[in-house]
DNA sequence: ACTCTTTTGTAAAGAGCGCAGCATTATTCC
DNA sequence: GGAATAATGCTGCGCTCTTTACAAAAGAGT
């Protein structure tokens, strides 16, 4: 008789009575996690187990470092004052940097997602990609220096860059960084990590910063526009990024009929700019007339709008998504934006969406990397199940 | 103390030692669907559980008739031939029917998803709602009494049909059925049928069916194209049917730039098209005499291809998908699709998709219908856990 | 100051499950 | 017919969770 192994779809393993308390140990992380601290009888009915058990494995979990104990304050309750303990945030850390044209943020986060350091630093726009790797390099050094942390303190990095990125985290063709074509971020980073290392692109990472802390922090579809002197989208389905097959989707602006590429030129070349201003400025100052109601200036921003309307509504078209939000550096002047768009969707657009404006500023890329990174740590941890822990500070 | 019990997310119950259980004895039938009937010790090897440990659920899943025993037959092996357990596909059955504006095809299926049973019934293409859905009756019933099953005997009913469908199943505005806007056909079967009655649109079906038993088996990221008097798409991401949060993913032919409503009509209105020829068999015309060399004709398809490219390369380049699927009516026309729609993405896209034609033909509706089915009936099994099992055939 | 109430902390008994190992059984090969 | 092979069935062991019970700690009332 043939031996029939079908390997193909990999098999559910089976449970065994010591995963089962790993299970548990994970189900009372998680009721801990993003709650006040709490006491072993709230976990015990949260998670549905008895408070014994629980209490057993909340030992456990102190003394691995998992958990804090809260002695009791003086509260003022009914009854013998119970012990609370808090999920040990300062187990680990994860790193989130962003790669940008003019500059590199890396950002610093504990466990729960709270930024501990910031360190900024200025990229000339010429750089190549060996002095920018150099930047981004001190940009991270500064995050362990200041905060006294070592490179086997930081559970996972993610780095945003612009311009689309494959899976292995290599940046593709189509970056608008001087010779960042085929560069692997990751790989000059996994030298000095042992903790693996992503690279995004910069919309998709925005667009997890604004449904993490952002503007749709309520919505599990949303698409994200990057509105800036570059224009791009990020999308997020069913609460999860959404990549694509070849790590592609939502550069919607390539298609010719979409004329995101050109788009920021109706601002850049309207008739009523000054003589001797920055590109960098030319966007804002004719957002600035337009509200005054410079006439050329209105002209051009209803152009922009409109432009960028157009495969706005094909994205939306193609996902029906809950949310559009508006981020990028023009979306500064969401005002002006907000409702030409809405109108223009709502010409063409089976259902429109609610359109709202970024509220993160400049740092969602570099917080988009944070959450990106502290996923990684989140599947590792509840997906294979509680490794020999870290031992914190020992 | 306040009382602080966020219950916004839900937290993961923890794992009961009689959940354990059920977790394993869905983890075995997990192993055992899809392969051939398969011994105990295979079932524990698949599993990574301990035979004696796999013997036990098993008898209690023969018990509850999950599993049927298959007795050894002669085959040559050495030592002593073991018993082989099948999973008993017949222990419960899915109706998958599509409502078409011609046809309804009614299929019911087992467990495993083979075809049990399948009607095919006329519809007037201008009957009214009540009369469209008597005919679906009908189809249902004669799916029942050709099987000497009862409504009891069905776990599951999916109903595709032309249009939107919004969360609740009701069908939505523009629709091309007469009368057809806010009717909702599982309303109607939850009369007779006590077991989940899902409504969806035909394209979705269609994609699901193709990623099932057609032409993107092995595919995870597609985009179906419904190419036929009507135009439609639909998408899977991830390996998941992909809705939106209205239902209206993939309606991306209401983008007006995007001329998908009258792309067709550049095949009805072709030139050299007899006088007497019927509406329905015009682009059957049309292509056969493009194939034949008439020149009208290959004007006629060429803007058909470009006209369906455009909104194709909407929707690959905001999913990147890895295969686009050429089904509905004109798919069997594909040679002359297939090579000038691969040219038109490859002028816009970034990365160009596989571009496949459909294998199903006409019944890919109904098997979607039937795959949709079958994953509610797999979601309530596996996700809640196996419940006191509808023990099969008393 | 004492007792009562309420809630937490902790220990012991009981049950269910999976695993390892060994004896038993059924079949083929020599 | 005997040896080799492989499946079946049974028993004891360890692990985990739950239930039950009791001791400890703090405030409220008398």
């Amino acid at each position: 008789m043939t031996e029939q192994v079908t390997t193909g779809t990999l098999v559910t393993t089976g449970t065994d009575v010591t995963r089962m308390r790993e299970l548990n140990a994970l189900s009372i992380v998680r009721a801990l996690r993003g709650n006040p601290p709490s006491t072993v009888t709230e976990l015990a009915t949260r998670t549905g187990l008895s408070r014994p058990g629980t209490d057993v494995i909340v030992q456990g979990l102190v003394a691995d470092g998992w958990l804090t104990v809260v002695e009791p304050d003086g509260s003022s309750v009914v009854g013998r004052p119970a012990r609370r303990y808090r999920f040990n945030a300062g187990a680990g850390h994860v790193i989130g940097v962003d790669v940008g044209a003019h500059k590199v943020l890396a950002m610093l986060a504990d466990l729960d997602g709270t930024v501990t350091w910031t360190t900024r630093l200025p990229v000339d726009p010429g750089a190549d990609p060996a002095a920018r790797l150099a930047v981004a390099d001190a940009a991270v050094d500064e995050c362990l220096a200041a905060t006294g942390l070592r490179p086997e303190d930081i559970w996972a990095i993610t780095v945003g860059v612009t311009g689309p990125v494959d899976a292995s985290g290599r940046t593709t063709l189509f970056t608008p960084l001087p010779g960042w074509a085929s560069v692997n971020p990751a790989e000059h980073l996994a030298a000095r990590f042992s903790c693996p290392v992503q690279v995004e692109n910069d919309c998709k990472l925005a667009a997890l910063a604004e449904r993490w802390q952002g503007a749709a922090r309520d919505a599990d579809d949303i698409v994200y526009l990057l509105a800036g002197m570059r224009t791009g989208a990020g999308l997020i389905i069913d609460g999860t990024l959404r990549r694509g097959y070849g790590g592609a989707a939502g550069e919607i602006g390539a298609l010719r009929a979409v004329r995101w590429l050109t788009a920021p030129s109706h601002l850049e070349n309207c008739a009523s700019l000054p003589a001797g201003i920055d590109t960098d400025d030319a966007a804002a100052w004719v957002f600035n007339a337009a509200r005054s109601g410079d006439k050329a200036a209105r002209t051009a921003v209803r152009r922009y709008t409109r432009d960028l309307a157009v495969g706005t509504a094909a994205l939306v078209l193609t996902l029906d998504p809950q949310v559009v939000v508006l981020g990028g550096g023009f979306s500064r002047s969401a005002d002006l934006i907000l409702g030409p768009l809405a109108r223009e969707l709502g010409r063409t657009c089976l259902r429109v969406p609610e359109i709202r404006a970024s509220t993160l500023g400049a740092e969602s890329v570099a917080l988009g990397a944070l959450r990106l990174a502290l996923d990684e740590v989140d599947a590792r941890l509840f997906g294979v199940g509680l490794p020999a822990p870290v031992a914190p500070r020992a």
